[in-house]
DNA sequence: CAATTAATTAATTAAATGTTTAATTAATAA
DNA sequence: TTATTAATTAAACATTTAATTAATTAATTG
């Protein structure tokens, strides 16, 4: 007996110790139970559990339980930050690469659409700022002016209205992974990377082209 | 000094008391903070104190704090299946009539966003599968069913996937709601029904005919 | 009118939680 | 080797929470 699964059961300092793996298993876990439930659901003990560690280390190395899942917020961000490098630093950012480079990295990270709804859509004040800030503004613009040019230049249909159809490719984009529980039940499908590429060429078609047959129809309404 | 702002100091039954009153305040007052944080980060002090009673009566009407949380939720599902009455019975259901009373329905309940994503993005297990089955199989069938008729009739083009085709007009329709603090910082505007409105005309517009301007363009890919 | 039932409050209880502390062991420096 | 520092645990602590209880008052019923 003598619970051998959660901690070690010998006190003081173990052998050969290095302090950075415990670090990061606590960040680990930390990661995997706030995505799931919200903060004041996860307990400390239930983090160090799953680290393998006592609760007393998440305030040895990040002073308390809030330093840890500030500490996870940035480990995110910094991830993410480096993930929307791939759209690139130009002025505009056609439609097209914003659909296949955002289909793909949220195939590629199955966390960020849960990690955007809790600290976007739910959370309150500062934090949500500080996120809309440092990646809404980081492509909408560049989407935006994309968009305009391809209208003035009468690529596109000049009666549309530039940001809502910039809102309509970032839904077109955006909303299966959001809804993704809804997506696998009803639809029997896998959000994998084969997926959201499929869902990326569709996507940009039907941006282009609609759904109407152009070869004259009709229909009965 | 001794709180009036709260609760009642004087003990025992007030006069004129009915109880179905209490019931109320307390059901609205558990909307609100529910809906704004999750189960384990609201307590029933704060919602008796917003509904301006005692703590206890949460136990004395409802059980439970769960007990209120569950009265709570099958309210909020009586009214959303009384919302989703306005799409009608029909075998089929247009994408024009699901965008229109969607998008109205969407501005009409403001809380219907946070409702779902609660209830169906993050709640894990049968609440989910309830939920789903509930609300998403009450018209997503009819909604494909009217698309693959429009396609083999050669209203729309034959090449669409059905499927696929049915998620990008939820995504056009339901994105704009889930992303509202976004939308209403990133964009300046107020998603109310107006606002609706415009957006769902412009959806079926976009739906159907895209972007491309039909006169022969060209553009500078 | 008396007895019972309904509605409400304040006080209490028991469990859980985040944090701190003291003890303990290993590693390192003097 | 000795003293100090780092890493770890178990236990204790203070706080918060949901829930229960007993007392109290009004309404209703017989």
């Amino acid at each position: 007996m003598s619970n051998g699964e959660t901690s070690r059961n010998t006190v003081g300092r173990p052998a050969g110790a290095e302090g950075e793996r415990v670090r990061l298993d606590l960040l680990e876990a930390a990661r995997q139970h706030f995505l799931k439930s919200e903060f004041k659901a996860v307990s400390v003990r239930q983090i160090a559990e799953s680290a393998g560690v006592n609760a007393a280390m998440v305030n040895y190395y990040f002073g308390s339980k809030q330093g840890l899942y500030i500490a996870m917020v940035e480990d995110l961000v910094a991830k993410l930050e480096e993930s929307v490098k791939a759209l690139g630093e130009d002025h505009t950012l056609s439609v097209e690469d914003f659909s296949r480079t955002y289909s793909r990295l949220l195939a590629e990270n199955p966390w960020w659409p849960n990690f955007i709804i809790r600290e976007v859509l739910f959370s309150e004040g500062e934090t949500r700022e500080v996120m809309i800030r440092r990646f809404a503004s980081a492509f909408a613009p560049r989407l935006l002016a994309s968009i305009k040019q391809d209208i003035s230049s009468g690529h596109y249909r000049e009666e549309l209205d530039p940001a809502l159809t910039m809102i309509s490719m970032m839904g077109l984009t955006i909303f299966p992974f959001l809804a993704k529980p809804i997506m696998e039940s009803v639809l029997n499908v896998t959000l994998d990377a084969d997926f959201a590429e499929q869902l990326s060429e569709h996507n940009i078609e039907l941006f282009q082209q609609g759904v109407l047959n152009a070869a004259g129809s009709g229909g009965t309404s």
